[in-house]
DNA sequence: GAGCATTCTCAACACTGTGTCGAAAAACAA
DNA sequence: TTGTTTTTCGACACAGTGTTGAGAATGCTC
């Protein structure tokens, strides 16, 4: 594991724990972590299973590598909407459509990074700056409209917080379900939502 | 265990079989499932790790029958509101107050059963119906309503899916950082966004 | 390309938790 | 009491995790 922008050329190590990664990564889009040993992540990988250890401490640790190697690509699907201001809905509806291509590809193992009741503590870490991280974004953008008067009375905070939710909740539903809603449809309706959460407003039809 | 409107007294295994599923909803608030071995519930309940299984097929098997247990209670928290029509705020207010008064208490095994990525199919027998029930009656509100013409425009199955999810992850939020925020301010937000959410209404200030 | 250090691999072991079985004890019915 | 059913638990088999230490492969330096 060579330092950020280490110049040295990648082992045949490093190459062996992307390796990792990237078959865990496959692996875990067609089953929950809990089923899915170390002896089947290392054979995916080529290695024996007591070799994995070699590389990460156990299956969590694995977990939270894979998560924040993933962290800025989620993040960057809602960046234009958060830097932008004010109802501008046609961003916020082009950042949710993305996130949902994402989740209805990656969305199990999101999911249990997310979601699941008892990680270990490295996944954990990982998952508290995500959510912080992401509530503070939009924390931010929603304090900011406060200011000029568009949203809705009520702690900014919280409102970041539902928005946050509603959104993980909704992708992660449509993971479960992929055939239950048409895909336009439920992200117009998300985002129609999520406006008149933040700002009581609904849009005028499209 | 007697058959429902039985008239048969309790025998020592029926007691046997509640105080595991008392012992283990003690259990269950302070940690979670993952950390609880079945010789800790077996224990708990005073007896031997062989003889749970006397009762229980396994760990998913209690859990499922505990959330059996606690699904009337939860229901009902909302059901006021349920039965009632149009914009009833303080119905819908006070049932939120209800529902959020349990998760503080229950919230780490409730969190569990809703949330877990990757639940016994016991497990999901009992989440299916539930979640299922929930979303088919806050549907059937809404449905209602909007042939009233009160709510918004959109799929009330998808309103209804996103105002379950919203308050589910509120409470466990609330659960989560139970000093995050006031309890009060809390429920008020949350009663007015689904408002928001679902009639498009800011109702006028408290 | 020889010598040396680092990186990598894996078989063998110890441990923890789950689930099964059958024998014995306890509770109940006739 | 006697026979039947219910309840209990010790002993076993097994799966998955994590550790260790020995040695093979790789890369670096001269």
């Amino acid at each position: 594991m060579p330092a950020i922008g280490s110049r040295r050329a990648p082992t045949k190590g490093d190459q062996r724990e992307q390796a990792l990664l990237d078959a865990a990564q496959v692996v875990l889009r067609q089953k929950p972590i809990g089923q899915v040993t170390i002896d089947e992540l290392a054979g995916a990988a080529g290695i024996a299973r007591s070799g994995f250890y070699f590389y990460f401490e156990s299956k969590q640790a694995l977990l939270a590598a894979l998560w924040d190697r993933a962290i800025g690509q989620t993040d960057a699907d809602m960046g234009e909407w958060l830097a932008s201001d004010g109802l501008d809905r046609a961003a916020l509806r082009a950042g949710l459509m993305l996130s949902l291509k994402r989740w209805k590809v990656e969305g199990r193992w999101l999911r249990e990074v997310f979601l699941a009741p008892d990680p270990g503590p490295e996944v954990m870490g990982v998952r508290e700056r995500l959510v912080d991280d992401g509530c503070t974004m939009f924390r931010h953008r929603i304090e900011r409209d406060a200011k000029a008067g568009l949203t809705v009375d009520g702690p900014p905070a919280l409102l970041a917080t539902m928005v946050i939710h509603l959104r993980l909740m909704t992708f992660a539903d449509a993971f479960a379900n992929p055939e239950a809603h048409d895909e336009d449809e439920l992200i117009d309706t998300l985002t129609d939502a999520i406006l008149r959460l933040v700002y009581g407003v609904t849009p005028a039809k499209r």
